[in-house]
DNA sequence: AATCAATATTAGTATAGGCTAACTTTTGGG
DNA sequence: CCCAAAAGTTAGCCTATACTAATATTGATT
């Protein structure tokens, strides 16, 4: 299918995007089970109102996406009920809360700031490869 | 307006969450424009098609996508010419492109092959604040 | 047990960012 | 110089992610 009238460095750099397109479409589902685990573990139980209020947007919109991540198999809701993780959300949650607490010591052993260091690696952590998350741990290793 | 209810970690989780999502809104922008000046710069213009094929979407896409950067400020263009970037285009591409190059290099100098860093580089670019960009550049000139 | 506040849902709206298919305009090779 | 192919545009569609406002359900307190 590739098209040859085109240069292989477009080819990489269309691939590439194509690559942070697919990011985007899963970064908020990783962020809402990284929370509802959070919340679970901390509180006991995740409640709608409590996953707006992180998320700092309205309860309406946690209702759609929960929606959304229901229909995607990663969490089990019944109306008016608290969420739950299904063992697809736990796993992914797991995965990211881990790689997010990579990414954020990584760069405060780097010399960022932790406040900045928790901004930054919310943005960051979802285009970091495992290639690149292991050579965070390296050098986590070596500090 | 801050809600007495909500913990000081959940206000400040939030308020990371509004900052990733306000990133997101200029992500493609920033993208865009990086890569019209690219194209300008190596190929003496920017055409839709070259856009298109360099980003991996139809070109209808990249139509919609010019009409809002031109809404907002960053790009010219007229019926069936190419593309330019405006003062506030030209600006932002230049800053983009070097807080794309810094983030590259950061990663292979940590030892990530060049191909991953391209890659990983692409999405992580729009979420490195000047703080962690600094950290990078520091850690590039003591390497 | 009734009521009210807290919580959750629904309906309706908007924008961004994608697509295909059909159409128009430009341009370059014969 | 014309006409077909390349380039660009338009229309119509879809999904994700947000919002407000109105409604419904739950649960705790009197």
């Amino acid at each position: 299918m590739s098209d040859q009238r085109l240069s292989a460095e477009a080819r990489r750099h269309a691939a590439r995007f194509q690559r942070v397109r697919d990011a985007h479409q899963t970064e908020l589902a990783e962020d809402y089970v990284e929370l509802i685990a959070k919340l679970i573990e901390e509180t006991g139980e995740a409640r709608l109102v409590d996953l707006a209020d992180w998320l700092g947007v309205t309860k309406a919109t946690v209702n759609n996406t929960i929606q959304r991540l229901q229909r995607d198999g990663l969490v089990t809701s019944k109306p008016y009920r608290s969420i739950f993780l299904t063992a697809e959300g736990e796993a992914l949650a797991q995965m990211s809360r881990e790689r997010h607490r990579t990414v954020r010591d990584f760069l405060i052993a780097l010399g960022v700031d932790p406040q900045t260091a928790d901004a930054d690696a919310e943005g960051i952590e979802h285009h970091v490869s495992q290639v690149t998350l292991d050579k965070f741990k390296e050098f986590l290793e070596r500090t």
